[in-house]
DNA sequence: ACACTAAGTTTAGAAAATGAACAAATCAAC
DNA sequence: GTTGATTTGTTCATTTTCTAAACTTAGTGT
């Protein structure tokens, strides 16, 4: 039903999901068409049911009607192939979460197909309206996806090479399917509902249990040119340091990733399970704990000081899921940070931190769905 | 003359710039257009001046006709503001230079302007066509430079700070003029006229007393929030290591640039004035002068190797002026990219190394003018 | 010489934009 | 209140840009 927007409708849409609701003369400003192509170009929105009229602004002169994407025009299910079970939610065109269940993960793309289409009856069951809408299904997982998100090159995790995933999905459950790698899923859906909407040259660190990165340039989402940017984990912090198991030395994630913390603080003799648990001895002043998370933020901070110096973000959004960078940990990586960065550039580049439930690989999921709703994979 | 090209003329040229001759039917393929659309906008071209017939190709049916960008069609002066005396060069469409002289540097813009404007008549006395069919300036230099190439932000070598150069010089000279950090001159000019033409990803690395580097993504070039993508010269790649003129410390300019070079050597007793004096003492078996060539390589090569998993570029190009990449120095940069970069990808991403002459900026400068007639700033 | 093939052009017409005039909805001022 | 100023948004005739389909052109293969 949507694949027969003009670009210039996109545009359109785009602008909007980037700056809120417009009014029609401001659309036709910022997308340089006169007003009488806006009007028109709206009032087809209008009547497909995606764009809405919202506020009324008062100023001078005739008051200017906002226009905003209409929520429930369209719903999206993104799922997970990070975890077992795998997360599978429910989402409207503003990335809230609407339902929420889960499903068994497996590592054939066919049952993962039939698993997503037997579970859409029940996720969807007291949501007719969504049923109705549902315009996409997007998975998120860990590996390289090709440029038409439709085909996992590479996933170490889930034993693939070449699985055209999204196809295999579209075909089983009629319903329009993309795929993408975990980190840039997140950060999709970041530019599209969360704090990077405006935002066009950013990137997103996300801090789980490994270390994923993924860059929005100039507005769009860089996949580079084997689908591997961002591939900050693998980035050698420490020359010669402990062997990671992708086969070399010193990489980011050898220190830096939650799991490491935490086998640090093992081989240390620590019994944390937990950030929080590190965080706690390091402020009673437990040496080992301390010294293991200033290795850690030290290694992750130099890391996202690399990364300002080489690419010039707007923003730097570090999700994280468990603790909190309130501590040692958090201050030791903004110090790093600040030390490592061209002094001249020290603090000019915001880092926002943000926790994360859950959800997060789903809903990203769910934004890659929405963004080719929307949008559209080129411009 | 040229401010009125249509959109769809601009994608055309920028699709033969990247691809070279293309006969109607490829470019109505390539820009998704009907061929009567393609047949009218080059007929348009090709009256203006800029496209030309070239090669017939003949295969089945009626054989096909090659159309390329007209080089003399326009021309266009560049001016590295990165030595004293400044070099100045005449180029046409392609890249080729035609003429070359040299002016007085200043760090007063207002003389900069004067002394391009008086230099022009002689860089064109020999050409009557490049003096009718002058269509702009370029200007390189080294600083922050912003958006609109019209002002550096920020200039330590010159001192500047905000200074509207290419208005100035419009002003002065009457030429659309066009202003650009260096390494990013160059990696236009590499786009366009060089090696990297058809790569949409890619990085430049240039070694030289100093080292730059710059971007390409998606084809287009990728600034940075601040105009500072791409400044991996002050990424810290010896934590703690000596101290950089930028404030901080183990900076990649410290340990590789040729000037870090030169002054180890020196600072090691070694009468080396030339990063090939250096070598040869290498290869006789100097243990300081391996040592310096070993620190200096596995540096460059981290931050390259950092670089490769940070964008996953489609090509690395290192361009170097002085000795060559055939010696040591060579040998343990491409070592230490190998061992630094995720196994997977070893050897994934073209490393092309380039030798360049001292006309490097200054044909950078004329790119960013050819670049900005060509294609314009935006796509 | 004959069909066959593919490139490029022509034509009429659809699609998408513009510009200018106009209608609508408010504020401000008397 | 009525009037004027002001700005939004619409209408409509016109222009620009692109398409589809038929046609012309210039070769190859038999």
């Amino acid at each position: 039903m949507n694949a027969m927007l003009t670009s210039s409708q996109r545009q359109l849409l785009r602008a909007i999901s980037e700056s809120g609701p417009l009014s029609r003369t401001e659309m036709a400003q910022m997308l340089g068409l006169s007003k009488a192509a806006m009007s028109g170009i709206a009032r087809d929105l209008i009547d497909l049911g995606v764009l809405h009229e919202t506020e009324i602004v008062y100023g001078q002169g005739r008051p200017s009607v906002l226009l905003d994407l209409h929520p429930e025009c369209a719903f999206f299910v993104g799922i997970s192939l990070l975890e077992d079970p795998a997360p599978m939610i429910l989402s409207d065109l503003n990335g809230k979460i609407i339902a929420r269940q889960a499903m068994p993960l497996s590592r054939d793309p066919k049952v993962i197909a039939e698993a997503i289409t037997e579970g859409l009856p029940s996720l969807l069951e007291a949501h007719p309206d969504a049923k109705e809408k549902l315009s996409g299904i997007g998975v998120a997982l860990s590996g390289f996806v090709d440029e038409s998100q439709a085909n996992c090159v590479k996933s170490t995790l889930l034993g693939w090479q070449d699985v055209p995933l999204a196809k295999i999905i579209r075909e089983r459950s009629g319903i329009e399917t993309f795929i993408e790698n975990d980190a840039k899923a997140v950060a999709v859906s970041e530019k599209l509902f969360g704090s990077a909407r405006e935002i066009q040259n950013f990137s997103v660190v996300s801090l789980g249990d490994g270390i994923g990165c993924a860059h929005f340039i100039d507005g769009r989402l860089y996949r580079g040119n084997h689908g591997g940017a961002g591939e900050i984990a693998h980035c050698t912090i420490e020359p010669g340091g402990s062997p990671c198991r992708c086969g070399k030395r010193g990489c980011l994630d050898t220190v830096a990733s939650m799991k490491a913390i935490k086998e640090m603080s093992r081989a240390e003799g620590l019994e944390c399970t937990s950030l929080s648990d590190i965080e706690n001895e390091a402020s009673t002043g437990n040496a080992a704990a301390i010294r293991i998370l200033h290795r850690a933020g030290s290694a992750l901070g130099l890391a996202i000081a690399n990364l300002i110096q080489m690419n010039d973000p707007g923003l730097i959004l570090i999700t994280h899921v468990e603790g909190s960078f309130e501590g040692l940990f958090g201050t030791v990586v903004n110090q790093a940070i600040e030390t490592n960065v061209l002094p001249r550039y020290a603090g000019q580049t915001p880092i926002r931190i943000k926790r994360v439930d859950g959800d997060v690989w789903a809903r990203g999921a769910a934004g890659i769905a929405a963004h080719n709703f929307l949008i559209g994979s080129s411009y």
